[in-house]
DNA sequence: AATGGCAAGTGTAATATTTACACAAATTTG
DNA sequence: CAAATTTGTGTAAATATTACACTTGCCATT
């Protein structure tokens, strides 16, 4: 096989910034690394490129190992390319978000990897640059869910609108008109109503609703068109 | 200096979507390759990063290599990480567009990399997966573009409105209203009436403006507030 | 110097969306 | 069975968007 003369090659890895919600508040998936660098400290969770490895592979490899899913939804955010930012030897991090429905998750995998769910407001400092990483997919997050209906895959299969507005509130770490809310949730056509109630509500029991898959693909960008429509 | 055990150290490459507008169409600075692998094909500007180099060094480098340039205006958009993208050897790429004032921009660079400002629309087939990385990089762009004031990197200083909507067309590739365009693009207030008139115009002259730097800097993200305002 | 052609600049009424707010229905608990 | 709490829905006022038409300034032709 004909090589590249030049160059320098370089370590590269990926680091994954899981989020979940527990129907109250945005929690992270960290890790308490048993293992050095950084022995006893928090970080995010991540590997290596391995060499006859897709880059796409291994970021579903290292989320496979931490939360025992497959098909997670992730998002690549930036690689982070300092040359000490890693102090044992230069390595590259690419960096991407993932959603995950906190109780599909496999407890054991998390245990294996000693992981734990943290509230995304009570979060530890973070080994290396992982606190700038957080702080960029959070922003990410927040982008992305504006525009796009990935919220959803933070919930269970089968959820309320109230849940619904919880998860937003906790997102954008503000509160929203809960008529106002519904409506606008409604009127995407996203929504298919089970016709099941929510059993373990200890008031009035909100409606069960799932995604509309189809329409999910479907819409999830629909918003590219948005200048046309009000601009033409 | 410690080093990792473990692992498989990759060539890492930058790739750049160099966009430019001529005031007609939206224009790709690319590369007629006199060098091997595909010497005599058609590909996008990049480098490896280097050793004792930056990630972020590196793409200033490499842009101000083929245009001439300091502080482009750039964007990561993905990494490409296939293990057998490269038909040489294994290399990852990490691609980010840029957008450039056309006229700004040194042609003697461009002559040193053989490079040539082509029209998007017309564009010939790329080398590897290039073509793939324009596609998504004019994906890329029309979403930020629609939320960002992002357009002006690719006019001069000064610039009318009738321009800017022809931009703006040739980015969405279709018609958009002069009126409601024009009321839309002052309300923002980030146009600054320099009390200049376009002196090469050959009928009604048109008022040139330039970008309110300070308002550009602070509104860029004013978006992030979008979801509280029509929700809370 | 008058006139025609063309692009720039501005206005407006009809429609749709967003906002701010209130009341009625369902369910558990004491 | 009344109180407390949460869900679901309605509506009027304010704002933004859309779909259009007319006026102004500048050059070129006569």
């Amino acid at each position: 096989m004909n090589k590249y003369p030049h160059s320098t090659r370089i370590l590269v890895a990926l680091d994954c910034i899981v989020f979940g919600f527990d129907g109250e508040e945005l929690k992270l998936l960290l890790i308490k690394r048993n293992f050095e660098p950084e022995q006893g400290q928090w970080s995010l969770m991540g590997g290596f490129l391995e060499e006859e490895e897709d880059l796409e592979v291994a970021t579903n490899r290292i989320l496979y190992d931490l939360t025992g899913l497959k098909d997670v939804y992730f998002e690549e955010i930036k690689t982070f390319g300092k040359v000490d930012r890693d102090p044992v030897e230069r390595t590259l991090s690419i960096c991407f978000f993932a959603l995950i429905n906190i109780y599909a998750h496999n407890q054991d995998s998390a245990k294996a990897q000693n992981a734990y769910w943290i509230d995304l407001k009570n979060r530890p400092n973070l080994i290396f640059d992982h606190n700038q990483m957080v702080d960029l997919a959070l922003e990410e997050l927040r982008y992305k869910a504006a525009l796009h209906p990935i919220g959803f895959e933070l919930l269970p299969e089968k959820f309320t609108i109230p849940q619904l507005q919880k998860l937003y509130e906790a997102i954008y770490d503000s509160p929203l008109d809960r008529r106002n809310f519904s409506r606008k949730i409604l009127s995407t056509n996203l929504l298919i109503d089970t016709g099941e109630k929510n059993q373990n509500a200890t008031t009035k029991k909100a409606i069960l609703y799932k995604l509309d898959k189809a329409k999910y693909q479907s819409k999830f960008n629909a918003f590219h068109y948005f200048i046309s429509d009000s601009m033409r």
